[in-house]
DNA sequence: CCCGTGGATGTGAACCGTCACAATAGTACA
DNA sequence: TGTACTATTGTGACGGTTCACATCCACGGG
């Protein structure tokens, strides 16, 4: 059984009448406020400190509209990466955060629907959407009017909105691989729907087009993963599976591109000697693979202050302007990849099954 | 900037108004209650959706005293593992979460503070607190009096929580591994004040105490890390500069079996054939480290599942009864252990700098 | 002595649902 | 025709805070 089941809070009005004086007297004490004879906030103060009065938060946002609340929604896989910055910012800046997931993020519905059950209660929105099916206009729409900022979705898109330039982060990655002398690039993408991954994609493509003969883009040796580990192994097996030859690989991600380390491992690669990886993300791990993994570090830290910072300046002063604030990514090198030397045993010859 | 900046919402007395009735058969209609004449409940629903009613929810929390929000205090280690599953559990229950984290998790001061900002507004709390410094009443007296759960406390804590037996998983652990012929068994625990950690590593000692002859504790062997991927890297490290020998490591977590892992890859030790190693957690990655890891699955799943549902039925239903729930762990033997062959170079002799 | 000024304090209404109770109409049955 | 009862609808107060406004008092200047 719980004890003693509710505690009742005291109320302005209780602290008042113990302290002897109107409720609006402790108003001015708790708030603050100017105009209050010294003695009488002392005595307010007593009041208040032995009853433990705090004002009720849901009064307060019934009668100021504001709650220091906001809404943090994620699509699932966006998960572990911008979510501890973006708490710990909201924090920062006076505010709660509430988290919900979204499992089908390209549907208005399924938006409306999460929206209904708290909407009233929130500040503003964060919403870590890459799947850019929806206009500005349809997600004011569904915000009900309420501020909100978008966290990685196209760059350019038209809204207040926070990303990392995917482009830039791709021509670092493929640069890097072209610099080592790689001609032959296979790509494991994340999922092609996603913003991110078809922004990195499609750069691919077209720097591969415009270096035409230092390196080359090869249809069948793009694979689109899901994102997860599971996926980069799968995805790695594929591209050996096809016994075309590769002497490097620009993965979507590190976890992807530990998988795909170990798919490689398994057909008795060496990494980077038989292949050069190159993931995205840097996370945690990655300096501690073997090898460590080279990667494009996306500084999530930064992601998440300045997604929150923008939201509250939206909250709390109208005049902030809609614009996309680029963050740029940097790449980080490791062992994973190394000069091509040719003369190495290739894929292609070791790979066909 | 912000178009309209606030859409006005429609209350009750609104809808009442269009519809030609008063606003308590709006409610009645809205709260699906009996006695609501046909045509009158046409015409109220037609003017909810003309005008997109929507209870406000701080004035519902205000009469009702409940806002189906439950809060979540994670200490920052705890991350990634228990959230998605308990965000997934509460949305399924009908609650939505708000997420916090608690950097000091040792001061019930740093506690306090927390729970002041959203306190009048939640139902319950589930708090991930794997430091158990402070007892029952201590934590019912800082949640003034609303239920909680706390998840991943210490085995036979008198205190409503759902946890896993630490004891039982390291068991399995130890067991395995003495199965396999280790003797000499390494250590890289988690951080001591962590229970868990404590639990497994206490368990570990007695179970050698207890095994005398078939297996030993060596202190000098057991290393204590912070669970985070660098940690198993440098203790590995450590463990290899004793100069001592052994054939197998008990990892806190996976993610410092990782690092481990690259320690003695960089030693050139091989896993297993020279360092058999179990981890602890079974995340996702696991199954596709060089070699897949051997390692203790805890199931986050259930672990949320229980934790919601435990804390939603002591909400809704002041008869639950104080208990802890146990949820048991599994060995998922993977290839990062096999048999000491004792014939191959163990550590000791390598491992010296 | 009166008025203006400003500090100190209090009153009433509003925010938006909720709930207990009141009121009205309508039907059934004696 | 009247009573009992039900179905349907309405009224008033309340929850805890905020805010505009009202009141009271004292003090200084004229």
């Amino acid at each position: 059984m719980m004890p003693d089941s509710q505690i009742k809070q005291a109320t302005l009005r209780d602290v008042a009448e113990m302290a002897r004086v109107s409720y609006q007297t402790v108003w001015r004490v708790v708030n603050e406020h100017p105009n209050v004879a010294v003695d009488t906030r002392e005595r307010v103060l007593q009041a208040v400190r032995t009853l433990d009065y705090r004002p009720h938060r849901a009064a307060q946002v019934l009668t100021t509209g504001r709650s220091y609340i906001l809404q943090l929604v994620i699509f699932e896989y966006a998960y572990g990466d911008p979510l501890p910055a973006i708490l710990h910012w909201a924090r920062e800046f006076g505010y709660t955060m509430v988290v919900t997931e979204l499992k089908d993020a390209t549907s208005a519905e399924s938006v409306r629907t999460l929206l209904r059950e708290t909407a009233q209660m929130i500040d503003g929105l964060l919403m870590v959407m890459p799947y850019p099916h929806l206009s500005y206009d349809a997600l004011a729409g569904l915000c009900q009017g309420r501020p909100f900022v978008v966290v990685n979705t196209e760059l350019g898109a038209k809204m207040p909105s926070v990303v990392f330039d995917q482009r830039y982060g791709m021509r670092l990655a493929v640069e890097h691989l072209v610099a080592l002398g790689h001609r032959r690039i296979a790509e494991i993408s994340g999922p092609l729907d996603n913003c991110d991954a078809r922004a990195r994609h499609d750069t691919w493509i077209r720097m591969a087009a415009d270096m035409a003969g230092r390196c080359e883009f090869d249809p069948s040796l793009s694979v689109a993963g899901d994102f997860e580990v599971g996926s980069g192994y799968s995805a790695a097996q594929h591209l050996l599976a096809t016994g075309r030859s590769f002497s490097a690989v620009l993965v979507g991600n590190d976890l992807m591109a530990l998988g795909a380390m170990r798919a490689f491992d398994e057909a008795g690669l060496r990494i980077p000697e038989d292949v050069s990886i190159v993931g995205y993300d840097d996370a945690a791990l990655s300096a501690y693979l073997s090898p460590p993994l080279t990667t494009v570090r996306q500084e999530f830290d930064t992601l998440g202050r300045e997604s929150v910072e923008y939201l509250v300046s939206l909250i709390e002063d109208r005049l902030t302007p809609i614009q996309q604030r680029v963050l740029y990514p940097e790449l980080i090198v490791r062992q994973s990849t190394c000069s091509r030397t040719g003369e190495h045993p290739q894929t292609g010859e070791l790979g066909r099954r």
